[in-house]
DNA sequence: TTCTAATCGAGACGGTACGTCTAGTCTTGCG
DNA sequence: CGCAAGACTAGACGTACCGTCTCGATTAGAA
């Protein structure tokens, strides 16, 4: 009973070649000097079949984010050895690994400012980094086990990860080795003494 | 004996105007929807003038931020009580309620997006918010005294406090009451157990 | 014999509702920005089914001329009560008097655009309101009987009358009181005096 | 005292290239099809230097009139030998000769279209080809001499000589050897009998 | 009946041009 | 020489139509 639509179908390869020119052209130019016509030719499609779907850049940019275009690795997953303080280690390095091409900088930096323009960016680039899901149950484990401690604001936890990082990246300050080991005992702070028995 | 130039002379009413105009027009539209013609409008300046002194809008931006006329009250001092989380608690208890205002929050997000296309703009974000020295002597008195546990890196501090902030603005999520002392503690820790004699 | 075609038939609903659209629009905007989009839409049918039977806004013009539909009243009959100065001079009033409304007038300088850009729109106009043969006998006639003079070259008698309402029309120069009468006059020449027998 | 401007002048040598790019493709292509992003390009022009000094095409072929760039010869002027009915004819013949070309008549199409459209077109149009004082004084003092008939609409001439060219213009009819004659005789109606002394 | 060709609505598509806005640069005349 | 004024090239903006095409529904003669 789905309302069928009439009319002539979306181009999916049209959509595709949108995104895809989007993704190259701003880690090419970033966030201001990404344009929509540049977009259009670069893709082979007229200006206002970008127009008909998406409302402005920022909105194109969300989507790449979405479709996975703009990120080169997943980082959705959460290693899991049993040690959460080495799994975030782990994890965390990756992200600052790929920060240190200079180019991923700035394809960062502008994906903050893309942020900053639109709320959509954001939603997707919390997504495509640290859903808050990414960290949460493991998070809860470990401070029901003790291996981090009890009173710890176990949602201040993402943002006290991310947020340094979205400062170094906005400051070109770059992440020195054992960076993100650091981060981590600064947020979870030193591994509680076992308990004696 | 200067070797006085020949010619007249910058004239500094312009000047002000063109970073007062700036200023406004950041505040009221953002940082993309800044125009060099609008600022030069608003102030009653020629367009050459601008461009004569300025490379282009970020650095109107970074000079707005050096003359402290983007930034409502001044941040760079640090209240000394004795206590040290109570007094990074105050000082960032004034710029979470500074946050609160939207139109704050925006101007905040726009000076990210400006951060990112311009490395000025972010140090003189940085010396105009949460320059190093401002916590450094105090956090090494503190891990000296104890007050906060010696192996900390206190050089993460401020990027640990700062960082969740921007998260927190680009993300568009507001700070609840408590969330300045919440975020001492994280970076901070716990006070640790005064040693027992 | 006929050999019949398969499928659906035209639809003459939709044949006509986009006639009466683009008259409606032709008479409310003018030839340029008379669009095959918008008449699509005035008519309620899609563009396609405009293309399919006219090749684009001249043609259908031309139809409209064809049906009638631009012009308000018959042009194609002169009355005839003997006088044939009268006559014409009847018909041109009624001609002139179409003229004084300005909206009238748009229209028919949008005519003349059209027929500019496209010969049977023209034709389909000289058809509508001056045919050749709406003169020709009436003007044989009184050549024979002495009413105008002989050497008058007849078929010159048509776009010597019809021409001036052009020029008139291009330079929006108004027709006064009387101008029928004159114009008249002018090609047809003074009533040659009666024969004195 | 003349209240002299600052900033920098006009280009001249823009304004010419504009008229000129104009004149060209409006030859070319007729009104219709003639783009100002055409004439820009063809002139080697920014788009906004055209809308800067020109509303719109109209505007730019009636300046184009006005400087006499779109009619290859000057009308403007009525030769005089003592007889005015050859003189016209000539002065006719001119155009009519003109018009032989299918490249000009359409050009002559397209400034009709172009009238249809601005007013000012039109008037810079009959400026350029017949300005009522061209034939103004002539006919007065012909009509003093007897050498037409003293009762003539002079003032609807022009209109009796110009407008049946429009009308065999927008009717594609070429004009036949011997056409300019015998308009000028049925406007200006027979030659009448010297007075008898 | 079933098949098949044509029509219709809707609307996506690659394009062209619109008229406006801004970026930076350059030119002119005043102080 | 700085400055206001403002013209200039360049190019993106977002919109309107162009003429073509594709989709599913409908219609009506042919098989």
């Amino acid at each position: 009973m789905a309302e069928r639509r009439r009319g002539a179908v979306r181009n999916e390869a049209a959509r595709l070649a949108i995104l895809e020119a989007t993704a190259t052209l701003f880690a090419e130019r970033g966030y201001d000097h990404l344009s929509i016509e540049g977009i259009a030719a670069q893709a082979g499609v007229a200006k206002q079949t970008v127009y008909r779907w998406w409302p402005g850049k920022s909105a194109l940019i969300a989507d790449c984010l979405l479709e996975g275009m703009l990120l080169p690795v997943d980082l959705r997953v959460l290693p899991d050895s049993g040690d959460l303080r080495a799994d975030i280690t782990t994890w965390l390095d990756t992200v600052v690994g790929l920060l240190e091409s200079p180019s991923a900088q700035g394809l960062f930096r502008s994906l903050l400012a893309a942020s900053s323009a639109d709320e959509t960016v954001g939603q997707r680039l919390r997504d495509g980094i640290a859903e808050p899901a990414l960290f949460a149950d493991r998070l809860r484990a470990a401070a029901d086990s003790g291996e981090i401690r009890a009173d710890l604001r176990l949602d201040l936890v993402p943002e006290g990860l991310i947020g340094p990082l979205m400062f170094r990246a906005l400051n070109r300050v770059p992440a020195e080795p054992g960076y993100a080991a650091a981060l981590v005992a600064l947020v979870l702070g030193p591994r509680p003494a076992p308990p004696t028995s």
